[in-house]
RNA sequence: GGAGGAGUGGCCGAGUGGUCGAAGGCGGCGGUCUUGAAAACCGUUGUGCGAGAGCACCGGGGGUUCGAAUCCCUCCUCCUCCGCCA
């Protein structure tokens, strides 16, 4: 990415918006009525259509009723242009008479407002379909890519590679919560003291393992080329719009309540929200893609639904740590890139000497806003399992689409939706984690990765 | 939190009810001139929808009016000062 060029302490908002990524900015305040709504979207295209059915039979009742409404929209949108043009030329009329107590301009006036009455009805029932249509959409998902397996769920995810080997032992491994708590450094019943459940203290060692993982994983994605981001960590309900966490998936987030709907707040579920919301409404010039970021950012999930599963320990939290990386890319090289995201994730764990395997998430598994992803599964061995560290995804325009990021290709060319993309690089806490399970000695104590003592300056828990 | 001020095209900036998608300047693009460049001069230059005629857009939303960039309400954002804080 270019940099950015330094601001001056007084210089005015506009000319702030002078922003060398910027090919144009954009004006358009949030709210609006449907940015990604203006042309059929891809994933309805005749030949995307069947990707999208790979979702699931009740995506194709979504698909028929969105198309329906969109029909009637544009059939009274050409109607309501030909009324407004009616109005527009009557208008001009007036404004040629140059007596306005003439009977003429009397009778011009009894035409004029019934044909602006006719525009006003005519645009409250646009206005209707309109947000009926953008409502069908918002809920519709993001089309599998073709080289995404069809599967039902996580049984039929493909396995595409494995990293190290399974650590041996030659006694029992425990799991990280009785050599988290057996070493003073993971405290969860005190967590419950001021939070309650699915909430972990980490402690001493812990704590500072913690901070070096974050500082050691920013690191080396600023090496690779992202730049790093300290993002708001509350976020308004547009941007969790524009990322695809909202409106279906209002039960998984905390929000804070307020008097006023508009002061209400999401608190962020993934740097993914903030980072590609960056972008919003903005169009980008091409030279700036692709354009990466990386950001630590505390996580907040509400988890409705996941009741009874990973209770015991730091696996699955209301609150939990990671670093997350994001891309802005060109279209044609979003797969391309997606690759090398996923590289960049597993870089983390390479460098940490942790033994993982690559999966490919079947359609069943997708989830909502990706066209494709690959999960990341780090080795537990008290647990004897694979466990998601790290979820990589392009989401190919269905993103740019709901948060209008556009770059324009070429100068004079007609602005195009980018393509993003997102990974985690890590889960802190699941790090932490693995390197407990996968580092335990016989003792109960825990080596530190030769990559974290640097930060850690310390070499053993 | 309190008191003021402001948001118009890539940028600056005019426009306080109709002929305004919007003067003028800068920048960009094309041309004339030039060996080349600069200067000067001429022309051109927003976005989206639509097959097209056409329609919409002056921070967002709403209202007044036959008619709104212009008047009113509201929200957002930014600026200045005071207070508080990290």
């Amino acid at each position: 990415m270019a940099p950015r060029r330094p601001r001056e302490p007084r210089e005015s908002v506009r000319s702030r918006r002078r922003d060398p990524q910027l090919a144009r900015s954009v004006k358009r305040q949030y709210g609006s009525a449907l940015p990604f709504l203006t042309r059929t979207p891809k994933m309805l295209d005749p030949e995307r259509l069947g990707d999208v059915l790979r979702r699931g039979p009740a995506v194709k009742e979504q698909v028929d009723a969105f198309r329906a409404l969109d029909a009637e929209r544009r059939a009274l949108q050409h109607q309501l242009d030909a009324v407004r043009s009616q109005r527009n030329a009557a208008n001009d009329g007036m404004a040629r008479i140059a007596d306005k107590k003439s009977d003429d301009f009397a009778r011009m006036r009894d035409g004029l407002r019934a044909l602006s009455t006719e525009v006003k009805e005519g645009e409250a029932r646009l206005a209707e379909l309109e947000a009926g249509a953008r409502a069908k959409l918002l809920y519709l998902p993001n089309a599998p890519h073709a080289s995404v397996p069809d599967g039902a769920g996580e049984q039929e995810n493909r396995i595409v590679s494995v990293w190290g080997e399974k650590p041996t032992f030659a006694f029992a491994p425990k799991d990280h919560v009785d050599l988290g708590v057996g070493r003073g450094i993971l405290d969860f019943e005190r967590a419950a003291k001021m939070s309650g459940a699915r909430f972990t203290v980490v402690m001493g060692k812990g704590a500072k393992l913690m901070r070096s993982l974050l500082a050691f994983m920013l690191d080396v994605h600023t090496e690779r080329g992202y730049t790093e981001v300290w993002p708001p960590v509350l976020i308004k309900r547009h941007a969790m719009e524009g990322t695809g966490q909202l409106p279906k998936f209002e039960d998984d987030a905390f929000k804070t309540s307020a008097a006023r709907p508009e002061d209400e707040y999401f608190l962020c579920p993934t740097a993914e929200v903030p980072l590609t919301n960056l972008h919003r409404e903005e169009i980008l010039e091409a030279s700036a893609l692709p354009i990466r970021y990386t950001a630590y950012t505390a996580c907040f999930r509400a988890e409705a639904g996941a009741y009874g599963k990973d209770t015991r320990g730091m696996i699955r939290q209301h609150q939990f740590d990671k670093v997350e990386v994001v891309k802005f890319v060109r279209p044609e090289t979003s797969y391309a890139e997606l690759e090398l995201l996923r590289g960049d994730a597993e870089e983390i764990l390479r460098r940490l000497g942790l033994h993982y395997r690559v999966s490919l998430l079947c359609s069943g598994d997708l989830g909502f806003s990706s066209a494709k992803t690959y999960d990341l599964e780090v080795w537990l061995p008290g647990q004897d399992a694979f466990r998601e560290i790290s979820s990589c995804s392009n989401f190919e325009d269905f993103q740019a689409r709901r948060a209008m990021i556009r770059y324009r290709p070429a100068p004079g060319e007609k602005a195009r939706h980018v393509h993003t993309l997102n990974g985690s690089g890590l889960a802190i806490g699941r790090t932490l984690v693995a390197i407990l399970e996968q580092y335990q000695d016989e003792d109960g104590t825990i080596r530190v990765p030769d990559a974290l003592v640097p930060y850690t300056r310390f070499d053993r828990v």
